[in-house]
DNA sequence: CGAAAAACCTGGCAGC
DNA sequence: TGCTGCCAGGTTTTTC
């Protein structure tokens, strides 16, 4: 479900906890990607929230007992926050982080995500090998165009790699791919310095964009506070198969890469 | 080694 | 009303 515009909502929306003393763990159901550990309740228990991150679609809490939980959403993950007074238990709800007057959810029905603990982040196997933040100096045409040089397969599929640039899902790879103007099965080292220089720029353009208006609601994300995400209605080709260009008029084209659906305009993109 | 395919899950929806 | 098959915003593991 979410990619880093939706990770980067969800964050924004729990921040107020920053501060606040973590009194208790429930895990109703330690069954994600990676089953939750059994010590994680005594853990955290008692400690207060130093620091609220993100790192790539990770969310990181900062412990005063300097462990870190390492969240990830997965497909179909998501947090809200509830009144502590209000106790009501939502199916696939999976772990519950109590604070003094409201408690964090994290609801995960297909599992893909996952909570860890952990020491030393930055040597994490889920954090160590992640490229740069896209919103940052060090995703840059060059270095990005030094990367794609190497590499032997589509655009698309190279930006969603993880390894290349975080953040960019399924959703912001065809809408960034449409901005730059390049087609997603293009060879990623084919693309020349002025290519990379457009993507690169569309990229963080798009999340920005995304980030403002609360990410991208297509049925059931909601931000922890419950609202949802507005950029679908910005978006270019993402499920509009079928519909024309916002530019050219021409139909909007579905494919499959790499088994995810990508959506692209044949005459814009080249 | 890198790239592609399969695997991990549940739920919603279209089509019969 | 079912039932079946397909699809879904991600990433690791397996296979080639």
């Amino acid at each position: 479900m979410p990619e880093l515009p939706e990770v980067e909502t969800t964050l924004r929306a729990i921040k107020k906890f920053k501060g606040s003393l973590l009194k208790e763990a429930k895990v109703h159901n330690r069954n994600l990607r990676w089953k939750v550990v059994d010590s994680f309740e005594t853990s955290v228990k008692d400690q207060v929230v130093e620091s609220l991150e993100r790192r790539a679609k990770y969310i990181i809490f900062k412990l005063s007992n300097d462990k870190k939980i390492i969240l990830h959403l997965g497909m179909s993950g998501s947090l809200r926050i509830a009144k502590n007074n209000e106790n009501f238990f939502i199916k696939h709800d999976h772990v519950e982080l109590i604070f003094d007057e409201e408690r964090i959810i994290y609801n995960d029905p297909r599992r893909f995500g996952s909570m860890h603990l952990t020491s030393d982040i930055d040597k994490h196997k889920l954090i160590k090998n992640l490229g740069p933040e896209p919103l940052s100096k060090n995703f840059n045409a060059k270095n990005f165009f030094s990367a794609c040089s190497h590499s032997k397969t589509n655009i698309k599929s190279f930006l969603m790699n993880q390894k290349n640039v975080v953040g960019i899902g399924n959703i912001y790879a065809s809408e960034s791919l449409f901005l730059a103007k390049i087609h997603p099965l293009k060879n990623a080292n084919e693309l020349d310095l002025d290519a990379c220089k457009r993507l690169v720029a569309a990229g963080k353009k798009i999340l920005e964009q995304a980030i403002e208006v609360g990410g991208t609601t297509l049925k059931d994300f909601y931000s922890a506070d419950g609202s949802p995400g507005y950029f679908k209605f910005k978006l270019n080709v993402y499920g509009r198969e079928g519909e024309p260009c916002n530019k050219c008029k021409d139909t909007v084209c579905k494919t499959t890469i790499n088994q995810r659906a990508t959506f692209f305009c044949e005459t814009c993109q080249s």
